[in-house]
RNA sequence: GGUUCCGUAGCUCAGUUGGAUAGAGCAACAGCCUUCUAAGCUGUGGGUCGAGCGUUCGAGUCGCUCCGGAAUCACCA
C-alpha cells in the first residue's frame, strides 16, 4: 500500500488490548473473532478506565449476556494482562484500566522517538500533488483565497507528515477576457501609472482597474438600456465590452505590444501575491501558468477528438458526451478553436502527470467547482488515462459576509491584505492591553504580534469542516481566548517558559529515566493523547482533515494546561516526580509544536 | 426540475468504524493571581441533534420521505 486510506488506526495500548481479548475469546469460548467484533474504544470520562470494550457484538460468540461476556474477558485480561491493572462491566460494555506505570513508560518511549509522530517519506513513498490557491491576475487575493490557501498548505504538510512525497503547486490564471479588462482600463484611463508610482501594491492596483472596468462599462450598458436594448444585449454590445474582446484577439495573435503590457501587469500581480503569499506563510515547489498549458490541453482535445474519443459539432466546436455518467455534453475547445477553461485544466493535468508520475493529484478548489472536476476526471478516464483515478477534488464551502456572497466585481471583500494587517494590530492592542509587551525588542515585539494575529486565523479558519460554507463577520473580530489560536500558542509558550527555566535553574540535567514514577490523574490525561498524536497524524492525512488536527491541538492544550494548574512542576519537591513532569512538559510541547507546524500556525517562544 | 453539500445550545463549532447521561468555546452569572506566564483554571444556567418514518440490542451518526439553506447544470473562469 502506497499510502493509507484506512481512517481508522490503533495506538499502542489498543493494540495491545485487542491481542489481549482475542486471546481470552479463543481460551474461555474456543473461537476466533472478526475484526468487526472487536470494537475498542477511549473510555468517557465519567466513567473508571482507560479503553472500552463494547461487548454486544461478542455476545454472539459467548452466547450468553453481554454483561457476563464483558466480565468474563475482564477477569481474564486482569489475569494474563500485567498491563491490565482493574476493570469493571457497566451494561454491556467493559471498561479497562490500563496500569498507572504504563502510561510513564509510554511516556518514556514516546520522548525518546525520533520525529515522534511524523513519518519520513522514502524512495517508493506515494507521490501526492497538492495544488492550491490558484488566482486569478486580475485583482487581489480575498477571504475566500486565505481559506483555499490555509487547507491546501496545512494539507500539504499533513501529508508529508504521513510519509508521502509532496508536491506543492499553483495554476496561475493568467489569461482571459478578465484580465484583458484590467489591461484595458489601465490603458484608458490608467495614466501610466505603475506600483513604484503610486506606492501601491500591485495586485491591488491592477484590481483596481479590473473595479473600474466594471464600473464604466455599467454606465455604458446603463445608457443602452435606456435606448431600449436589454441588460444582456448592452452589456454585450457595451464599446468597452467590443474592445475588451479585440484585446483578447490581439493577445491570443502574439501581438506584441499586447503581450508587452500582459507581462508588465502580471508581473506587478505577481509581486503583489509574493507578499501575501509571504504574509500568510505559505510556500509552492512549482508554477503553472495557464497562458502555457492551455495549448497543450488543446493539442489533446484534437488528438482524442481523431481517435473518437470526442465530437465535433457542425459549427466546429468539440464536446465529449457524458450522458452515460449521468452528466451532460460538455464544451471542451470553441467553435473559433479557442479554450475553454476545461481545456487548460486537462493540459494541466496531463503537463503534472508528466512532471511528477503522481499516485494521487489533490485540487484544493471551491465546491462552487464540483461539476467541473466531475467531468475532468471522467474526461480524462474517457482519453485512456488510467492515473486520473487518483484525481481528487478537496472541495470546501464558501466563506460569505454578514450581507450575502463576496463580489470582487464590485469590490465588496474582504482583501486579505487589510485582514492580515488587521489581524496583527488587533493582537497587538491585546497584547499591550495584557501588559505583554515590555522587555521586548521592537522587532521581537512585532514578530510575536504578527504570529499571534495569524495565529487566530488561521486557527478560526482551520478547526471548521472544510465542506461547510462559513460566515465571517468582520464587524465581530476574531477571538483570542478559549478554542483558539493563542490559546494554544499561549501554552505552547508557557511550556517554553518552563523548560527555559529550568535550564537556568539546572533543574534540568539530561534525560534521566522516569518510567518508575506513577503518573497522577491529570498527567495520564496528557500522555494518552500524546500517545494518540501518530495515528492522528495518519488519520488526518487519510481524511484529508486539518480540523482534526485543529482539534486535537486544543484539547491537547487544555489537558495540559488543567495539569500545570493543579500541580507545581518546577516546585515538585520530589526531584523523581519533578523530572517526570518535566518530561511530560517538554513531550507537550513538542507536539503542539507539531500540530501548529501542520496547520501552518507559527509557535512563539513567549508571549 | 436534475445532481451534490449543509442543518447539533442565543452565537461559532466538535462529536472517530452506529455505542453508555450529546461535548467545547463565545456571550451571561459566580469564584481563583505572595507560588513555573490569569491569552489561564474552576463552577452555574442553557438542547424535542431541522421534521417524520424505518433498520438495529443500541441512531446526532445508516436508509427513505419531507422542510429550510447553499452550490452547480455556460462557446465565463
Amino acid at each position: 500500500m502506497k499510502y493509507y486510506l484506512c481512517s481508522h488506526n490503533s495506538t499502542r495500548m489498543e493494540n495491545l488490548l485487542r491481542k489481549g481479548v482475542r486471546e481470552a475469546v479463543r481460551e474461555i469460548w474456543g473461537t476466533d473473532v472478526t475484526d468487526d467484533m472487536l470494537q475498542i474504544q477511549k473510555t468517557r470520562k465519567e466513567f473508571a478506565g482507560d479503553l472500552t470494550l463494547v461487548a454486544f457484538p461478542l455476545a454472539r460468540v459467548s452466547h450468553s449476556s453481554p454483561e457476563k461476556t464483558a466480565g468474563e474477558i475482564g477477569r481474564w485480561l486482569a489475569a494474563n494482562i500485567s498491563a491490565v491493572s482493574d476493570y469493571n462491566v457497566i451494561k454491556g460494555f467493559l471498561n479497562v484500566t490500563i496500569a498507572s506505570s504504563q502510561w510513564a513508560k509510554r511516556l518514556e518511549n514516546l520522548s525518546a522517538a525520533e520525529n515522534y509522530g511524523f513519518l519520513e517519506a522514502e524512495y517508493g513513498s506515494a507521490m501526492v500533488v497538492i495544488e492550491y490557491s490558484s488566482p486569478n491576475t486580475n485583482k487581489p487575493l480575498h477571504l475566500g483565497h486565505i481559506r483555499n490557501n490555509l487547507l491546501g498548505f496545512s494539507l500539504s504538510r499533513i501529508c508529508s507528515a504521513a510519509g508521502n512525497r509532496v508536491i506543492r503547486t499553483n495554476i496561475v490564471n493568467d489569461r482571459g477576457i478578465h484580465i484583458c479588462k484590467s489591461m484595458l482600463a489601465w490603458q484608458m484611463f490608467g495614466n501610466g501609472e505603475t506600483p513604484d508610482t503610486t506606492g501601491k501594491k500591485g495586485d491591488h492596483l491592477v484590481g483596481n482597474y479590473y473595479v473600474l472596468f466594471e464600473q464604466k462599462l455599467r454606465e455604458q450598458s446603463e445608457q443602452l438600456v435606456a435606448g431600449g436594448m436589454t441588460p444582456e444585449e448592452a452589456r454585450e454590445n457595451a464599446p468597452l465590452m467590443k474592445k475588451a474582446r479585440e484585446l483578447l484577439l490581439k493577445w491570443e495573435a502574439g501581438d506584441p505590444d499586447t503581450v508587452e503590457l500582459w507581462k508588465r501587469m502580471n508581473s506587478w500581480v505577481y509581486e503583489g501575491f509574493d507578499v501575501t503569499y509571504k504574509d500568510l506563510g505559505v510556500e509552492f515547489d512549482r508554477i503553472y501558468y495557464e497562458s502555457d498549458t492551455y495549448k497543450t490541453g488543446r493539442e489533446l482535445v484534437l488528438q482524442s477528438l481523431e481517435k473518437g474519443d470526442l465530437v465535433r459539432r457542425d459549427d466546429g466546436s468539440v464536446w465529449i458526451d457524458l450522458t452515460a455518467d449521468n452528466l451532460d455534453q460538455k464544451l471542451l475547445l470553441r467553435s473559433d478553436g479557442t479554450a475553454v477553461y476545461m481545456t487548460q485544466d486537462l493540459g494541466t493535468a496531463v503537463l503534472r502527470y508528466a512532471d511528477y508520475h503522481f499516485d494521487r493529484h489533490i485540487y484544493v478548489v471551491g465546491n462552487e467547482q464540483n461539476y467541473h472536476f466531475q467531468v475532468l476526471a471522467l474526461t480524462l478516464l474517457r482519453m485512456g488515462y488510467r492515473w486520473a483515478e487518483g484525481l481528487h477534488h478537496f472541495s470546501y464551502g464558501m466563506v460569505e459576509l454578514p450581507e450575502g456572497k463576496m463580489k470582487s466585481r464590485e469590490g465588496k471583500v474582504v482583501d486579505a491584505d487589510d485582514l492580515i494587517e488587521e489581524m496583527t494590530a488587533t493582537a497587538t492592542e491585546m497584547s499591550r492591553e495584557l501588559g505583554k509587551l515590555e522587555g521586548y525588542s521592537e522587532s521581537e515585539r512585532k514578530n510575536i504580534c504578527r504570529q499571534i494575529g495569524l495565529g487566530a486565523l488561521k486557527y478560526f479558519i482551520l478547526k471548521v469542516d472544510p465542506k461547510k460554507n462559513m460566515t465571517f463577520n468582520p464587524a465581530e473580530s476574531i477571538d483570542f481566548n478559549g478554542n483558539t489560536g493563542p490559546f494554544i500558542q499561549y501554552t505552547y509558550a508557557r511550556i517554553r517558559s518552563v523548560m527555559k527555566k529550568a535550564e537556568e535553574t539546572g533543574a534540568r540535567q539530561g534525560d534521566r529515566d522516569c518510567s518508575d514514577v506513577t503518573p497522577n490523574l491529570k498527567e495520564i490525561s496528557v500522555i494518552k493523547l500524546l500517545n494518540d498524536f501518530p495515528s492522528l497524524v495518519v488519520e488526518a492525512a487519510a481524511e484529508l482533515s486539518p480540523a482534526l488536527i485543529a482539534n486535537y491541538c486544543y484539547e491537547l492544550a487544555r489537558e495540559f494546561n488543567q495539569f500545570y494548574h493543579d500541580y507545581s512542576i518546577l516546585g515538585e519537591e520530589d526531584k523523581k516526580i519533578r523530572d517526570f513532569r518535566l518530561k511530560l512538559t517538554g513531550v507537550t510541547g513538542r507536539v503542539i509544536e507539531k500540530g501548529l507546524w501542520l496547520l501552518g500556525i507559527e509557535a512563539p517562544e513567549r508571549m
